[in-house]
DNA sequence: GTCCCGATTCTA
DNA sequence: AGAATCGGGACT
């Protein structure tokens, strides 16, 4: 079953975490979620909110269960899911999906570009997130990958499958 | 308007 | 280790 708002209003980490093994579906694709990060507030230099609202990550300060897309370095698109309450800017990143390494690649997969931000997942019917009862054996936590700063949170999630 | 740099990926 | 590649955000 989808996940409804509630799901996503809640703790950035404790959202991170039970993303894991879940399934998101866009147009028609699907993939198990296998890896994520967290992005966590103003206090969080690596979090894209740190300095404040701009055009670009204002869907971040507004309810949770909607997609937030960005541009990186020039050819890539990365997909998180806005955490929070309204008022409180945090996502978790989409690095992986069952059989696709990487948020760059992932987003060229799914056909996600920076049109698919601000998006209801809890609404749409072509980008939302479900629930299919999978439930990852046990899940490994690192440091978050390719930031200069706020490398010391353990705020990176992976389904560690054997 | 100008400048620097990035939540990446691929090649060597 | 370095290149590719360009929009966003800070600053003038």
């Amino acid at each position: 079953m989808r996940l409804s708002r509630d799901f996503f209003e809640r703790n950035t980490l404790d959202v991170a975490r039970e993303l894991l093994g879940k399934f998101m579906v866009f147009n028609g694709k699907v993939g198990r979620i296998t890896e994520v990060e967290a992005y966590i507030g103003q206090d969080d230099p690596a979090c894209h909110a740190a300095r404040g609202m701009t055009p670009r990550n204002r869907v971040m300060f507004g309810q949770g269960g909607f997609s937030y897309v960005y541009f990186i370095y020039g050819m890539y698109h990365c997909l998180n899911f806005v955490t929070e309450r309204e008022g409180f800017p945090a996502a978790v990143l989409i690095r992986g999906v069952e059989s696709v390494s990487g948020p760059g690649r992932l987003c060229k997969t799914f056909g996600i570009d920076k049109t698919h931000s601000g998006v209801d997942l809890c609404t749409s019917d072509s980008f939302y997130v479900e629930d299919r009862g999978y439930k990852p054996a046990c899940i490994k936590e690192t440091p978050r990958i390719g930031i200069k700063v706020g490398k010391d949170k353990m705020w990176r999630f992976i389904d560690d499958a054997i």
